[in-house]
DNA sequence: ATCAATTGCGTAATGCTATAACGTGTGCGA
DNA sequence: TCGCACACGTTATAGCATTACGCAATTGAT
């Protein structure tokens, strides 16, 4: 997916993920955008919607949070899975490419006949210093 | 984790998730479980609770619901991952273990000093069936 | 048998997450 | 100019999960 100009509640939903330190609620980015004029989850929803769909921003289904891309630049998301290592302790969340998680369970999938759309692949644990 | 008996309230969540044909969430269940004295949402989340931890029924972050081991007799889950096909058309739930994909993940993560605790990976998408 | 601790249960209230529905304004091509 | 697509604003509602409080049953020493 092609980005295009980001309208001003995008960038401003987009600014707040990318100077984060770890995932946000969809109602704690809200919060942080107050002073900025959000008045409603809607505004937040609407622009996470548009940058999901840009692949700028993930979303980590089990905590209910959003993160900024960590990899912008490369082009795995076109045609690989993203996994994500998610803190318990600070946080932080690494996010990863494998291929060969990704074809092993693609080929796992083809040999079940199941078409694969959207793969979420999220582990929770402590990270290094946080052990 | 070992199963011990379970208690009235766990026993009927979990038939109702036994025999339904896909994922329930817990509003749903409770809806499910009124006649039989039901009556709020708690009832079903503390037997969630046991039967998540008893490990004889698994929660899909994705879609938050829930449904039945599927291989409640393997030992898979006590040292392996689990994966969900998931059928965005009739609902349907295929749970399967691959090691490869458990050691290529599991090798990753320490190499990152990271303790992995907890693994969520979902794959959703539209079945043989279905496509 | 008694007491204390644990566990499960019932109910009400609350909080968090996400979407539906309706209307406005703006830009742009037919 | 008209019609359409799209972003936006607001209110209300739907859906998911937990906190808090109290009671009852069970267990397991003493
Ligand atoms: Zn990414
Ligand atoms: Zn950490
Ligand atoms: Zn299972
Ligand atoms: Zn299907």
């Amino acid at each position: 997916m092609n980005t295009p100009q980001l309208t001003k509640n995008q960038t401003l939903v987009f600014d707040v993920l990318t100077k984060a330190e770890a995932p946000l609620s969809a109602y704690t980015i809200l919060d942080k955008l107050r002073d900025n004029g959000f008045r409603a989850p809607l505004q937040v929803y609407r622009a996470l919607e548009k940058l999901l769909e840009y692949g700028v921003v993930h979303r980590l289904e089990s905590i209910n949070s959003f993160v900024a891309c960590a990899h912008p630049n490369e082009d795995c998301h076109n045609h690989g899975l993203v996994a994500f290592a998610i803190c318990e302790g600070c946080g932080q969340v690494i996010e990863f490419h494998d291929h060969e998680v990704d074809h092993r369970l693609m080929d796992w999938l083809k040999s079940q006949k199941f078409k694969a759309e959207k793969a979420t692949i999220e582990i929770r644990g402590h990270c290094a210093t946080c052990s």
